[in-house]
DNA sequence: CATGTATTGCCAATTATATCACAATCCGGG
DNA sequence: CCCGGATTGTGATATAATTGGCAATACATG
């Protein structure tokens, strides 16, 4: 199991995490492939072939029991173990990361927010920090930073990234609207809104009955 | 052609309007499928075949004109028509989306945010108006709203869209993170932030030299 | 205006992804 | 403890997406 992944798995599987946590909390605690497609519509053939690329975790004739396929997938994706973040640029999406209730729920804590704008700086959302982006280096290098998160604009994105980088940071959660250029061995996973806007756009404008 | 363009091929779309503008501003008119997939990490094929979908833009032995292809794109994307949207929950993700800086200038107007909070009700954001959500079915029918931004908690979320629906909105942009129920004549785009961060994770806990 | 070169448009081949079909097997009830 | 009904795990098949290859053709040059 497990031999490769492929990257339409990868990305169905924080949908199947979201919805046996709703089904965890609706007391549910066994569901079948039949039930968990039509749910989050798909079919059940191919909720049984991406769970089977980890492992038989479900049992015939019953189905699956939803906390353990749910903590299986948890630990899959990495959830088990907590990530510290950084956010560069205290604007209104760095604050909206910062505060995301589901984050932290999910082991992922913003240690600092950066700024070069003097009246942000100082201050602290909840009980992170605002720090002076000229301090970003002596941080980085004296505390453990997993992800740092790009909110800022996009002329200084890239040289953000590279600086993170010669700091030994090595992944990046990008909301900056460039495709940024980075080395082989920093992963980088864009958010691009704008993208998805478009996308609704398109379907708009091509949808039949207008 | 455009007889049926599949997913993909959307998805991609926003990447070239991106990569053109950027070409356009740095004032390059001309461009080669093979030099636009070195900028974009794409097989020159896969581009061609990706335009090809909407017709013959290019010429042969010479390229793509960057100022053309970026136009039929944006046309082809639905950007040449204005967008009117209102924003359902006035903190910091519709207060990001309110003020993006790039959403104008492709033709999305947001005309109002809604809160509940009554310290948000009565502000502006630059010239756009925070108002009560019990005005919210009144200003929906009295004015045209093309998109409802969702950027409110996840229990209200299914409640909104429904209201929506109703009153006769038809394009929703969710930033709840829930896959939403909603009628075959709307549209819904999903953001999910947490499903982006929880991929990166996956990879942070998949790479191969940690 | 003729010629060589670069590059598209497009069809074929390959690879990736999703679905189907069914044997294996586990649960629950008697 | 055994049997019937349900549902998984999985190999085979179908569909979709990507890449390769090449003839057609437009441009640039002299």
């Amino acid at each position: 199991m497990a031999g490769h992944v492929s990257d339409a798995v990868i990305r169905r599987l924080p949908g199947y995490y979201r919805h046996l946590r709703e089904l965890e909390a609706a007391g549910v605690t066994a569901i079948s492939s039949q039930e968990l497609g039509e749910r989050m519509h798909l079919t059940p053939s191919q909720i049984r072939q991406d769970i089977n690329c980890f492992g038989g975790f479900g049992r015939q004739g019953y189905g699956y029991k939803v906390a353990d396929l749910k903590g299986h997938i948890g630990e899959i994706l990495g959830l088990t173990q907590e990530h510290r973040l950084i956010i560069l640029g205290a604007g209104n999406i760095g604050c909206a990361v910062a505060q995301y209730p589901t984050f932290s729920r999910e082991g992922f804590r913003t240690i600092a927010l950066f700024d070069t704008q003097e009246n942000k700086v100082g201050r602290c959302l909840g009980d992170i920090p605002v720090l002076h982006m000229d301090t970003l280096e002596t941080f980085v290098r004296e505390n453990v930073v997993d992800i740092a998160v790009l909110a800022l604009p996009k002329r200084n994105a890239q040289e953000a990234l590279d600086h993170l980088y010669e700091y030994g940071v090595r992944a990046i959660w990008n909301f900056a609207p460039a495709d940024l250029n980075h080395p082989d061995d920093m992963l980088v996973v864009n958010v691009h809104l704008s993208d998805s806007l478009q996308q609704l756009s398109y379907r708009m404008a091509h949808r039949e009955h207008p």
